[in-house]
DNA sequence: GAGTAGACTTGCGACTAAAAAT
DNA sequence: ATTTTTAGTCGCAAGTCTACTC
């Protein structure tokens, strides 16, 4: 019934919109029915403007502020230099995080406590808060919070906080920890208040108004101030993150709509009008000066249609790509050392489906993608484990996730590779001729809207379809084809290198599965043995009743039989995914028409593959696509 | 072209709620 | 009923790519 009413308010909603919007599911339609006409075809329907144009009336209530820091009460100190009391100087040797487990001995003969003014102790509370997490105990992340924070502290406080090391934040960090605890033992009906509190938040704050329909908000709480943590080695780790003043937000919202009010005191630093872009606020980040957003949820209109077009674009390369290869391998023989370059960057990200790899400055983490790779992050081997012409990769991608394979490649690509790197030091680029602004340039000449990051697209999708194909029979039981698509997920995530730390107590889970297993097993030996025994005094005296029990334990031994083989195949699962992440792939890459495809030829209800969120998001996907989709 | 700013997508891990096990 | 495990959500960092300027 839910279902049903969200897609009759849906069509309502399109249709309310005909002359602008039904193009989104009716162009979908016509698409699928004539696959000839293009993407482009479709969107030229709607009129030229509606390419720049992302809205024509915009209102909302503005970003969410978090709460005003709350000063520590009075008996929580800031102890620094012990060395004024009766400490002795052995201790004064430990870091300031062992200190942590000298706490018992840092209290009864603290430092100096000294009380700070409130924008120094918030920031001293905020390195207490990571006083047990591994990367405060790092030189770089200690330096930059050092530094920043005795920027911020006047006079007086930066004249005696002279060094970190003589900071004693233990009963700050003692403090939050026993904070969070209470926090974790509240009982239901404190929890039920902030439950509601919370959705209020939601209902002034998480939507706005967007051509008449109210649309979810994706962020529209403004971050709070913190220490920076980057991914990966990143010089800029612990740094402090200041707050965000009203003053530096610029709103955007449609001319005549209600503008939304500043906190009381405050103003804006603009309010502007642009429907040429989706965001309702910016602000920049003082880290690395780049500006951040509010931005729509994807189960909007707005975000959905582009994602729609994201995967229309994939599957115009789908048509286009065959004459694509033919082109880069012509490019492997060209005279001109850039083309080849080029001819081979395009093969990697064809074939591997690496990221473009733009320029970095180093003022974040050492990491590459396709025309970033350097010279030491491939090592080519003429012969490796029976193979010919093996490239092997080792480098760290974005969020410094390591990249590692060994790849067979073509000849005429090997020997590039080797002229390539002829002369250079290991530290110089690969492609030292290319960018990704070239690349992309050359890939929209072959085909409007091609760049490198379609090809990801388009061979995520592609290995999905193929793989639901070749791994789904009929006969199958649900939890099998779903094994099945969580198997062709995988086959993507690994193609894409979406990667995950094993989870914690993965070792533990895994053994506790095998001995259920086992346990599983156990018992149908002994359901077996019973069944036998019915069998047998059947046969000897046959009743109403030994037929009965018999029957009876036939069903026990099916019963269980289904159980060890449902354990059986999450054990297979769980295994398989123990360091691959599914979830990015899913969202980002797989088509999810795929999906909805193939639930309904297979029967597998769409709430096994997409959770709500999930659904949601792909509502357009859902409504719209039938069992013969083709990506 | 090269460099930069801006806008938008992609990505992992931490946190939290719900479900399952005990 | 309580504890443990798992799934789902949130937070925000880090990419891609385009447009603009010089």
């Amino acid at each position: 019934m839910k279902t049903c009413l969200r897609f009759i308010s849906r069509f309502i909603y399109i249709s309310a919109e005909r002359n602008k919007v039904a193009s989104f599911v009716s162009s979908v339609r016509y698409y699928n029915a004539a696959a000839a006409k293009t993407l482009s075809d479709c969107r030229w329907e709607e009129g030229k403007s509606s390419d720049t144009q992302k809205w024509s009336s915009l209102e909302h209530k503005g970003p969410y502020f978090p709460p005003e820091y709350e000063p520590l009460p009075d008996n929580i100190c800031f102890n620094y230099d012990g060395k004024h009391t009766t400490t002795s100087s052995a201790f004064l040797t430990f870091t300031h995080r062992d200190s942590v487990q000298m706490c018992v001995c840092v209290c009864v003969c603290a430092g100096q406590p000294v009380k700070l003014s409130p924008v120094t102790e918030e920031i001293a509370t905020f390195y207490a808060k990571m006083l047990d997490h591994e990367y405060t105990s790092k030189e770089v992340f200690q330096n930059n919070f050092f530094c920043d924070w005795r920027e911020e502290m006047t006079k007086e406080e930066r004249k005696l906080i002279k060094t970190l090391s003589k900071c004693d934040f233990s009963q700050i960090h003692k403090y939050f920890v026993e904070k969070s605890e209470e926090r974790k033992n509240m009982t239901k009906e404190e929890k039920q208040v902030l439950k509601e509190e919370a959705s209020r938040l939601m209902e002034e704050y998480g939507y706005c108004l967007l051509d008449g329909h109210r649309e979810k908000i994706g962020n529209f709480k403004l971050e709070p101030p913190g220490l920076f943590r980057g991914r990966g080695e990143h010089p800029k780790m612990g740094k402090l993150k200041k707050r965000i003043q009203p003053e530096d937000v610029t709103i955007n919202c449609s001319q005549d709509s209600k503008i939304p009010a500043p906190p009381a005191g405050h103003r804006w630093k603009r309010v502007q009008h642009d429907n040429t872009v989706t965001w309702l606020a910016s602000w920049l980040e003082n880290i690395h000066g780049r500006p951040k957003y509010i931005m729509l949820n994807p189960s909007s209109k707005l975000k959905g249609e582009k994602d729609w077009q994201k995967y229309e674009t994939a599957r115009r390369l789908k048509m286009k790509v065959d004459s694509i290869r033919k082109q880069y391998r012509r490019d492997w023989t060209s005279r001109e050392m850039k083309i080849r370059q080029r001819g081979v960057a395009i093969y990697f990200i064809d074939k591997l489906a690496l990221r473009a790899g733009n320029e970095k400055d180093d003022e974040s983490a050492d990491t590459v993608g396709c025309c970033s790779l350097r010279v030491e992050h491939i090592t080519l081997h003429r012969r490796l484990d029976a193979q010919e012409h093996v490239v092997e990769f080792d480098f760290l991608g974005k969020d410094s996730i390591r990249y590692y394979n060994k790849v067979p490649v073509e000849k005429q690509v090997f020997k590039n590779l080797k002229l390539f790197i002829k002369h250079k030091d290991p530290e110089d680029d690969l492609f030292d001729r290319i960018t990704t602004v070239k690349l992309n340039k050359t890939l929209n000449e072959s085909m409007p809207g091609l760049t490198a990051k379609v090809f990801r697209t388009f061979n995520a999708s592609t290995t999905l379809q193929d793989q639901l194909n070749k791994l789904t029979t009929e006969g199958m039981t649900v939890e099998e084809k779903i094994l099945s698509y969580n198997r062709a997920n995988r086959a993507v995530a690994i193609l894409c290198n979406h990667q995950r730390a094993a989870p914690k107590t993965f070792e533990r889970s895994m053994q506790l599965l095998q001995e259920k297993i086992q346990k599983k097993k156990e018992q149908i030996e002994e359901a077996k043995k019973e069944l036998k025994e019915a069998k047998k005094a059947h046969k000897d005296a046959p009743s109403d009743k030994s037929k009965k029990l018999l029957e009876k334990k036939e069903k026990a031994v099916q019963r269980l039989g289904e159980q060890l083989k449902k354990l059986q195949l999450q054990e297979t699962d769980r295994e398989e995914n123990k360091v691959i992440a599914l979830g990015t792939s899913k969202l980002n890459y797989l088509d999810p028409r795929i999906s909805v495809a193939w639930c309904k030829k297979h029967q597998v209800p769409i709430e096994k593959i997409y959770n709500k969120t999930q659904r949601d998001k792909f509502a357009w996907a859902i409504d719209m696509t039938d069992e013969n989709f083709q990506f």
